[in-house]
DNA sequence: TCCGCACTTTACGTTAACGTCAACTTCAAT
DNA sequence: ATTGAAGTTGACGTTAACGTAAAGTGCGGA
């Protein structure tokens, strides 16, 4: 089902649930690069794992630039030459410690959300006895 | 240093490196309550740390709106009706199902980084072995 | 043949989250 | 007394990430 070759825009948008609007936005940005048939556009199953890891980007808080990015050191690793890989490293490295942050943010904010409902429970408790 | 009572908009710029209008945008958008000598804004501890929650909110992509959602339910916990706390409490459950999201996004991204750090040292190797 | 649906481009509108002046006031120091 | 640093309030500008409306193309079915 998910392995076919090719995609059309709504499927892709059903899948993912987001608008067509924005697909096509993502495309401009130059992060998705579906073929033509005519004038109505083709994705691959390459274009379609980036839609993918651009939305996952989006669920972490990164920009479209910063998807991009990735998308365009990915795709020199094939061909680049020695300082481009040292600087994709260099990037890889970056994000990784980005990563380690978020993983700490969100600890942090789960030791939170641990308290506040602890607290709530003590509140609703409190409201029955008096009740 | 840090359990001081009171801070000036500087001091708070500077620690959480953010610029003074930023926190004078988040003051307008209710999620600071500083006090005024004359019209000089003075930080309390607790503003501080919503500062602190705000920003972590950020870069866990959380919108300005979210973190303000968040800040007025902990702020109704100690007063609320049964109906409120309850509802608070099923917030707290739609938090922690984001933060499980993210926590699998962030090792989805782990392994692609692993993966790509593999093929860019392939990379670097043939060329080596090349020159 | 005409309908309707999916798709297209073009272009202007919108919201969030600030940045950037401009034009002050206040206060401490020279 | 003046100057400079830090603070203030408007008000308009900007960028990202789309939304939305307008106007058209292409195509399979009744």
């Amino acid at each position: 089902m998910s392995d076919k070759k090719t995609f059309s825009i709504s499927e892709l948008a059903k899948e993912f649930d987001v608008t067509t609007r924005s697909i096509r936005f993502y495309e401009d940005e130059g992060l998705l690069h579906p073929t033509r048939n005519g004038q109505t556009r083709i994705f691959s199953s390459k274009d379609r794992v980036r839609l993918k890891l651009t939305l996952r980007g989006k669920r972490m808080g990164f920009s479209l630039a910063e998807t991009r990015e990735l998308f365009s050191l990915w795709d020199e690793t094939a061909t680049g030459s020695e300082k481009q890989l040292l600087m994709a490293l260099e990037v890889v490295e970056r994000r990784r410690a980005q990563l380690e942050q978020q993983k700490h943010d969100i600890a942090m904010m789960e030791i939170e959300l641990d308290n506040h409902e602890a607290r709530c429970r003590e509140a609703l408790a409190e409201l029955r006895q008096a009740s």
